[in-house]
DNA sequence: CTTGTTTTGGAATGTTCGTTCCAATAAGTT
DNA sequence: AACTTATTGGAACGAACATTCCAAAACAAG
């Protein structure tokens, strides 16, 4: 809280008078991540009309952030706060399953969409690996406060990549 | 502490003539956690003739840990510190970085001689395959913390281990 | 049994930190 | 200016907790 006031110059009274605590606070962090953060990264991967450059273009502008600094990184709020809250908090949690399902149905929508009509996936198999772009980003996060190699994680998301389009073209699942 | 004492059933002058504080003792536990609980899940992908089998079979283990449970998980000690510590506290940092190398290196290794020595991959490639499957293992961790359908994380591990295997086949890049 | 050595249970200490309180100050209103 | 209403800076309080300490109990050796 000492730390708040200091780098945010709202005084300790202030804070209390807009949240009931830490908890609440740290609840509107999340939101305000959400929409501050999430949502212009993502934005071009919930256009209507994105395709398979929408994904690989998201995932560029994360690796250009995790160049961007030197060292290690300190990964992304809704990824460590997933490794860091008791799973009995149910609030958290479920704004946490909030973005989850939020990547998991941008991601889908663009699969579907490059698959077509009559493409070589069936819906489950959209769902799998919309599930599994989703679930590798979260991999991707976690490791970048592991290395400061950014190489390794740019051919992550190019294997990524690469056997995402491989399966829209159809090899065998 | 408190409930370290109590569940250990060590007194708290044991725990402090044993260790000199609590940052030792937790070096103590990941060391712990690397041979009681990685060497026995991952010694099948390090044996001498491990093949693509044992690599399906890790996560088949995985798996059945996550299905055994009910509720959601509580993750896996290595990838959790690594989203909850401070990248400057080096000892940590090098512990969790001999896990991931442990990991890549055990890969790496079975994926090699799956290849064989004129099959379609490249060393670096392998690398990259590699760093793909540790990196995806530790996707899978987290999630399974904020999903109780084991279901979507055994979807997530057939889907890696068959682009795995399309590319050990020779797909595109 | 006696003496010396470990180990224990838990009180005591010191620190960190979340939260509350309030006198002082600033801002707003008539 | 006079008065009311926020806001601030920071002291104060209390809870949580890591660490230390020690008298009592358990144990070991002779």
């Amino acid at each position: 809280m000492g730390d708040l006031v200091r780098e945010t110059g709202v005084s300790r009274g202030g804070i209390y008078s807009d949240f009931s605590g830490k908890q609440e606070l740290f609840h509107a962090c999340l939101d305000h991540y959400q929409e501050a953060v999430v949502t212009p990264v993502f934005a071009q991967v919930e256009a209507e009309d994105a395709g398979i450059d929408s994904i690989r273009c998201y995932f560029d502008n994360l690796l250009s952030g995790f160049e961007a600094m030197e060292g290690f990184g300190i990964g992304c709020l809704v990824g460590n706060t997933l490794t860091q809250i008791d799973p009995s908090e149910e609030v958290t949690q479920e704004k946490l399953q909030a973005h989850c399902t939020r990547l998991f149905n941008g991601f889908r929508k663009v699969l579907a969409r490059e698959n077509g009509p009559d493409g070589p996936l069936s819906a489950a198999e959209l769902d799998d690996l919309a599930h599994f772009t989703m679930i590798s980003a979260q991999g991707l996060w976690s490791y970048s406060r592991l290395t400061d190699d950014a190489a390794i994680l740019r051919r992550y998301a190019e294997t990524l990549i690469a056997s995402i389009e491989t399966r829209l073209r159809g090899a065998a699942s």
